[in-house]
DNA sequence: CGATTAATTGATACTTCTCAAATCCTGTGG
DNA sequence: CCACAGGATTTGAGAAGTATCAATTAATCG
């Protein structure tokens, strides 16, 4: 019934519930206009990649609904994730304002659901707009904190502190389903890849947790038990 | 001779040999104006702490010669240094912007010499001046990308690859004095702090380094003597 | 020039990785 | 819906990489 991407995407960007998340959210009528004028929907699979780290983007993705992951190959081809990006989140600006090649390759971990808005549009919002300007700024400069917060931790933590600490900062992110559990699914190779540990190591960490108590796992569903002591674990203060 | 500071920094911005280098780069004469007006010339001796981590700047610090670090306390309260910044860059603008707390602390490694803009005056500009912002966004998303690679480093690469990757590093932002050697002087602990390991593992590995006649080091003078293989040590393709 | 701080080296303990093998799970096709 | 193949997860053992502590020497700064 209906097709399948009105199903899905609202046809008009002011109608979608996502807009006060994203770098959109003060637009005026005539920017939303022309948005929705220009933007395609698109669809992702589970797995999908949506962009190729060294590729040139000839426009920006406005998540709608599901998961996606940021990652790098390293030197001996091994991913490092780098974050995790949901809906309202925008993806491949970084890319077109700096004029670079994509620094990350972009993947579905999650059904995906998204808007594809065309770098003439993105620019053109841009040039009018300065608050949207300002917006995305203000998005950049919140994420350069992030990741000096994870450089920090990546060097001076252990696997065991960063273990804990991922966890946390996953259900920050996606928070818990009905039952409890961390709402995303990863295999234990991924969450190694975000942690920066070999998987096995990964998984001897997740199970010390389990021993402890302060996780539950059954298959890929996680559920924290005992955040506090988690917070202690991962030497997490704020 | 002269007062002090208009030995070392232009009163007037549109005299500023560094500002083809920075965010103010094609910004108007009206707008240079302003900033020149409002701009007070400062200065920090080595080892000055120009920011601190946690506080709310009410300015920012365009530097004009000098070499500054910025870094973040870790949990135990090692220093990590997150990245250096030297003439041209802008310093605290993240802070404003998010408004956030500053993410990490600034100090200098030499002395540095830098002009002051209050808060107000800057949002000024950026009001008036949408290419402002967006030269800040540009070098903001470059930022992002630089600070991806070296979350995969540490991530990934084992401390002596990482610690010939920072040597390159040091070469590529600050170049070489006439000797040869790099044009930064930095303790052993200001290195491993880079890196990201201990001081006694960084002294050792910049032995080895020695030892293979890949370095030459007189004191904190360093000096590359074979880049090609330091880089193929550092895994290091770009 | 003396007093501190930085750099170096050694010994040892601990953390983490790698390789290998066994078991478990998941998605797919019948 | 079930069985199966292939990938994912788990555990073990040993090797390698790093950190820590301690002691000594070198460098730096007032």
């Amino acid at each position: 019934m209906g097709n399948d991407h009105s199903v899905e995407v609202p046809n008009h960007c002011s109608m979608c519930g996502n807009r006060h998340l994203s770098a959109f959210k003060n637009l005026g009528d005539e920017d939303l206009d022309q948005l929705s004028e220009m933007k395609t929907c698109v669809s992702f699979k589970k797995g999908q990649v949506i962009m190729h780290e060294g590729a040139r983007p000839q426009g920006v993705y406005c998540l709608h609904s599901g998961k996606v992951k940021l990652y790098k190959l390293g030197a001996e081809g091994k991913e490092q994730i780098i974050r995790f990006m949901t809906k309202g989140d925008l993806l491949g600006y970084r890319s077109l304002l700096s004029e670079e090649t994509i620094s990350g390759s972009v993947s579905a971990i999650d059904d995906t659901y998204a808007c594809y808005i065309p770098k003439s549009s993105f620019f053109q919002v841009i040039q009018k707009n300065p608050k949207f300007t300002l917006n995305i700024l203000e998005k950049a400069c919140h994420e350069l904190g992030e990741m000096g917060k994870i450089i920090t931790s990546l060097a001076q933590k252990t696997v065991r502190e960063r273990l804990a600490e991922i966890l946390l900062i996953l259900r920050a992110t996606f928070g818990e389903t009905e039952e409890g559990n961390l709402d995303i699914s990863l295999t234990r190779e991924e969450i190694a890849n975000m942690v920066g540990t070999a998987t096995e190591s990964a998984i001897r960490l997740i199970s010390e947790l389990k021993e402890d108590s302060l996780i539950e796992t059954k298959g890929r569903k996680i559920k924290i038990l005992d955040a506090t002591r988690l917070r202690k674990i991962a030497n997490v203060f704020d």
